[in-house]
DNA sequence: ATCTATTTATAACA
DNA sequence: TTGTTATAAATAGAT
């Protein structure tokens, strides 16, 4: 979104890493903000600057979305009759965004690691159009598209959950240099 | 960012204000992850559906980042070798911060334990379109006003803390039933 | 779920 | 840092 793309692998300067933080938490409290109003929902962020300064945003307010959180309390902010079928949902999809997270870890970790990889990615990538996660071969690779597979077959009848993969995909066809 | 702009207000209709709410929701988690690896940092969000429904997201994960903030911890993620520079910082801006939620957490106590003081308050707004913040005349708010000017007072060199202000500001406008 | 026309967010710069 | 601008991205409405 500016002069140019750039990787999303954390960026080495540390002036240029503190401009970006800046400018980049100040938008995504503006879009938790919007998103906010627009769905009438609440949403509570924090984060941590690269000087470890705490930062948060909150509709209402963090302590209340926090501690709902935590109680897993369920109380719809506008009952769309579908009482049964979001009750089982939330500990699901957190467990979701938690294997999510641990998959994408995994595969950043998995990139820096080898520079034999990443080259072989982008040859390959360069050769056809497909996507980059159905074009690795390593055991690690293989290893997350066994547990996307395993995600999906898992999820089958979850909407949700199925949401939640495309986000997996979303994000993965991000990781840098892929 | 689509067809037509848009007015940040509530999603009137209940199927669009869904499909908004996953697409924006996808949209914030991806930039918040970019976030998070750009500038090497924690963060956490969670949110409620429409519906009720939890979602979160966690760089490593939300339990460890809600718990780093409630306990007010300030370890630095990397120094920036700026020691002293960023020293004096964090506290500064970690009090603002904290005061700004505290501010926050009194208006919204404050709202609900008089129903009194929310019909009078609707009123005026009714009256008038004047933002809600100024229109209070309480004493709980009209301290929540003070402080606001003596933040203002205080930080007048402080970019950040200008930015703080401003995050308050904009929290407040917000702050629900007001 | 996909596909564009547009609106936004931002990486470089100044 | 505070603003400006050329581009990359996100997304509203429609398919």
């Amino acid at each position: 979104m500016g002069r140019r793309k750039i990787e999303i692998e954390m960026v080495t300067d540390s002036s240029t890493r503190q401009v970006t933080f800046s400018k980049r938490r100040t938008g995504l409290f503006k879009k938790a903000n919007e998103l906010a109003i627009l769905c009438a929902v609440q949403i509570a962020i924090i984060v941590f600057s690269p000087g470890g300064k705490p930062f948060s945003f909150g509709h209402p307010n963090v302590e209340s979305i926090v501690h709902r959180f935590r109680n897993q309390e369920r109380a719809p902010d506008e009952g769309t009759s579908k009482g049964d079928e979001s009750r089982g949902e939330s500990t699901t999809d957190s467990n979701l965004n938690q294997r999510l997270l641990d998959l994408l870890k995994r595969l950043n970790a998995e990139e820096k690691r080898g520079e034999m990889l990443e080259k072989t990615v982008k040859a390959k990538r360069a050769a056809k159009g497909l996507r980059p996660v159905d074009q690795l071969g390593l055991p690690e690779l293989g290893e997350l598209r066994s547990s996307l597979q395993d995600l999906r077959r898992k999820l089958k009848d979850h909407v949700d959950d199925m949401e939640a993969i495309s986000s997996l995909l979303l994000l993965a066809e991000h990781q840098p240099t892929m």
